[in-house]
DNA sequence: TAACATCAGATGTCTGATCTCTTATAGTTA
DNA sequence: TAACTATAAGAGATCAGACATCTGATGTTA
């Protein structure tokens, strides 16, 4: 056992020890895996819990489960990092294994248009924050971002030089984002932004309009992200329905 | 109760039960749920199995659970039809209440390369079949369709008249696609296919590159998808991890 | 040979109990 | 009075063991 103090629900820590379980091999892809009775007893849980633990891993599709025949590790390869999983710009930076920077164009204090008032569900005379940057990787210009965020949401000591707009937000606010509805559309090329990120013509840019909302489902952030499509590649997995 | 057969397992009858009361309104956004216990009296099924259906719910976002608290409804929209469901392009027309159309460009046996063999793990010597088509809606050209598949997985009596390249497989071969995995790249302007969707130098195409599996994670159908930027708009919702 | 009966083993469901976490409240103390 | 503390109630988390139902294999019979 680890040291990690695991005061995590049981069923997670089951989960996790299954999926590793798959992970390192000890059940292989198609194969049955043991029967619950002798699961829960192998890894000192109840069947009840040890049954909602499978539950999870059937709705993930890591499993699938059949009455009266058994359990199967499924054998779908695991597609990570999609477009579906939300993740800060930084964050994707330091996934490719760049570093992440930041260039401050600019901020301003503007009233809310209608817009606005229809994403944020604020009032008229309400006050947003404008925030203009460049992002690069390794110094070279890849995103330019333009967000949005209502004044009385922001920390009082905000400092607009923080690389990541949403771990400010978690650690000065207290406001953790937990998803965002996301519209994409593919730009050509932009007078503005295209020369900002140092693009030819050639190079098209891929944008992502991104409404981000809360663990209780508040908008917080809308941020404007256009993506280099030459440094950037999106991908998601579309399930027939 | 209904009449219907409900023969399908316990919890996911549960399941539907509670989203229908959550829909309908019988438990309104934020509201607490009754307790666990009486639930399951209320439901008629032991506390297990209602746990089982709960855990699922919770998993999908509809609720939330607090250890203690009680359990919670999850307000969140049900956001539909975003990109991570897939369509074939006559669906996504059809729902746009426009009537799908397609003109016959090409098509084409041809050896497969290098990167074919690796898509569909296929032999150097296997044929591909190539059908070049442009779809249309309301008789506007609004998708240029590429699409690649080996040929002994085609039926005998193919015609690429037909709408829906995924229907046809269905249909004639047997041959289910359950998903996709999908990348995405914006395109500015393209020599070629831009003149044949009419579109100017300023509307971008979006490609979807979509390599097709079958039910059994078989690789079926390579397409790539050229949308017009201002007739196709795609969303996705993005969730933290 | 084909249809049927039986049985073992697996998942599905039930019952009712204990454990642990959260919250509210009553009580205590500085 | 204000702040802290102990306690109790209510909710989800986990447990143990039972019975129900489905599936596949095996054996039996017409």
């Amino acid at each position: 056992m680890t040291i990690k103090s695991d005061n995590r629900h049981l069923y997670l820590q089951v989960i996790d020890k299954i999926k590793e379980d798959i992970e390192n091999g000890t059940y292989k892809e198609k194969e049955k895996l043991p029967s619950e009775f002798e699961l829960s007893k192998s890894l000192g849980v109840s069947r009840a819990t040890l049954r909602e633990a499978l539950r999870t891993l059937e709705e993930e599709n890591v499993i699938i489960r059949r009455h009266g025949v058994g359990t199967f590790v499924n054998a779908k390869p695991r597609f990570t990092s999609g477009i579906e999983q939300l993740n800060s710009v930084t964050g994707m930076i330091e996934q490719a294994n760049s570093i992440p920077g930041t260039v401050f164009l600019s901020s301003s204090i503007i009233g809310a248009t209608d817009d606005d008032v229809k994403r944020f569900k604020c009032k008229k005379e309400e006050d947003i924050f404008l925030l203009e940057r460049v992002r690069t990787a390794n110094a070279e210009p890849v995103v330019y971002c333009l967000d949005k965020i209502p004044t009385d949401l922001l920390p009082d000591t905000f400092e607009h030089e923080q690389e990541s707009l949403l771990k400010v937000l978690e650690e000065k606010a207290g406001i953790y984002i937990s998803y965002a509805v996301t519209h994409i559309e593919p730009i050509g090329y932009h007078d503005k932004i295209s020369p900002i990120l140092e693009c030819d013509p050639e190079t098209s840019l891929l944008l992502l309009k991104q409404m981000h909302f809360d663990d209780e489902d508040r908008p917080i952030l809308y941020s404007l992200n256009y993506f280099r499509a030459d440094n950037f590649s999106f991908h998601v997995v579309r399930k027939r329905i």
